[in-house]
RNA sequence: GGCGACGUAGCCAAGGGGUCAAAGGCGAGGGUCUGCAAAAUCCUUAUUCGUGGGUUCAAAUCCCACCGUCGCCUCCA
């Protein structure tokens, strides 16, 4: 039974579907005006890998995440820049799917835009002004906070507090400071779309509600984000959501802990953003999906080179391990089901159902690891290696070796090499060595055989 | 000011009333392997869980206070 950490409710709850067997879940997307960062990343990889494990538990899951692409940092960038914000926004959603290919993140099952649910989203707002719960003012729509009984339950504050505290800033045409954009009045030179209420374009978090229950329906299961969008964010789709469909809208809300540079978060407007795009160059795809997964998801985590450094060397073990399997037994290996193979599904199940404990489950992968270091037993072998393989469609990791049609000459230059060892001519050796280290192949002697890998 | 989270070995990080003298990783020290290396691998590495009280037969785990760190309350993953 897979337990659920719940915003809402503040609890570990029990997992149940509305529709057994099926998930639906809706994740926050990126907004696309640049190259994503390495905070963007934790969620995309770790709603990805959840969902997947959900899969893997043998649900059949509909996965939504949305591209925003309209909005005033878009068109701040498409104006910089004087081209039109959907080129703009296209550009940086096939980066974001650059990135995320080479993350190893699977495509969502949707992932909506914006721009392509205007009609919706129109629809929905009347809909909430019919029941009363937005206001027209000049020119932009409103939602009525205090018609909305519930509000600030999902982020836990009361109306009433917020209301006291300094930071709220006052806008002149809303009845309450707590009031948020459902339509936005079109400017000069922004784009714009033809409404009852005149030329104008959708406020920040309408998109999500229309795109979920277009998509899902009034009603599903995950909603998943970085907890940074706890409030406003979610707390303002929930209210528009439920106020319009007048039932509940979401069962369980799953939010990741920021990624934060020396104790600061890591963010866009702060300027200490890494970008995923150089994480991976730098760092390669699976040292930095070991980074984001062996901490618990809901914790914060800091970023620096110290710490995926460490990654990378943990990744490492796990890829020994698989090369020395591989090594021993080859390409194909025929297993049987066994005590051994339950016994250690039932651990790793039992690691994940707990709201996703991931660093449980490395844990548990180290061990293994460890046991397939010190045996022999090709049976063994063969079954560690399968497990490793099963886990894997949820941990993700690329386990191909880096092969290139060069591999051949790489072979004659190690056996060159031995040759030259041979004969105790390690001047030449070592030469050889170097160079081929320069060129990013890595040489291992021992006894009877050198083992070389790309590095 | 309000709300929330967190504080576990040199570092990262699970655990969250007894089976914990606390998983796992990184690093470090020692050994093996090697012509020498590198890499790999093996072994070792917390009587203790921010501080002080309390509840309990029993607390890292529950309660209270205090100290410290962070997040949200404004766009933000």
């Amino acid at each position: 039974m897979i337990r659920i950490t719940n915003t809402l409710t503040g609890k570990k709850e029990k997992f149940i579907p509305l529709k057994a067997g099926k998930v639906k879940m809706y994740v926050c997307g990126p907004t696309v005006y640049n190259m994503i960062h390495v905070g963007n990343a934790r969620p995309a990889v770790v709603f990805d890998s959840f969902r997947r494990y959900l899969e893997y538990r043998g649900y059949s899951v509909t996965y939504v995440q949305n591209f925003t692409d309209i909005d005033d940092k878009i068109i701040t960038a498409a104006n910089e820049e004087k081209i039109s914000t959907k080129k703009l926004a296209d550009r940086y959603v096939a980066e974001y799917f650059k990135d995320a290919c080479t993350l190893g993140i699977r495509p969502a099952t949707f992932h909506p835009r914006t721009t392509d649910f205007v009609d919706e989203i129109i629809a929905f707002i009347s809909d909430l002004q019919k029941k009363g719960f937005a206001y027209f003012r000049n020119g932009d729509v409103y939602f009525d906070v205090s018609a909305f009984k519930s509000y600030g339950a999902l982020s836990h504050r009361k109306p009433s507090d917020m209301r006291s505290g300094a930071r709220i800033e006052i806008n002149e045409s809303k009845d309450d400071p707590l009031d948020f954009t459902l339509w936005k009045a079109a400017k000069t030179g922004e784009p714009s779309w033809e409404s009852p209420w005149g030329e104008g374009r959708p406020g920040w978090h309408i998109e999500c509600s229309v795109m979920s229950s277009t998509l899902l329906g009034d009603s599903f299961d995950i909603h998943a984000g970085g907890n940074d969008l706890i409030f406003p964010h979610h707390e303002n789709e929930r209210a528009q959501s439920e106020a319009r469909n007048g039932k509940k809208w979401v069962n369980y809300w799953m939010h990741n802990g920021m990624i934060s540079v020396k104790s600061e978060k890591m963010s866009k407007s702060v300027g200490n953003i890494f970008n995923v795009r150089e994480a991976l160059r730098v760092y390669g795809s699976n040292a930095l999906r070991m980074y984001l997964l062996s901490k618990h998801y809901r914790s914060p985590i800091e970023f620096s080179a110290e710490r995926m450094e460490e990654s990378k060397s943990a990744y490492g073990r796990i890829a020994n391990a698989m090369d020395k399997i591989n090594r021993e037994i080859g390409e194909c290996q025929r297993i049987e089901e066994d005590e051994f193979m339950r016994e250690w599904r039932t651990r790793m199940i039992e690691a994940l159902d707990d709201d996703f404990n991931t660093p449980q489950a490395f844990s548990l992968i180290f061990e293994i690891v460890k046991n397939a270091l010190l045996t022999d037993d090709r049976d063994r072998l063969a079954k560690i290696r399968a497990l490793l393989m099963e886990w894997n469609y949820f941990l993700g990791f690329d386990f191909e070796k880096k092969s290139t049609n060069i591999d051949g000459f790489v072979e004659i230059l190690v056996k060159l090499r031995n040759d030259a060892r041979t004969r105790k001519d390690y001047e030449q050796a070592d030469e050889i060595r170097e160079k081929l280290k320069e060129l990013g192949v890595e040489i291992r002697d021992s006894s009877n055989e050198t083992i070389w890998r790309w590095l």
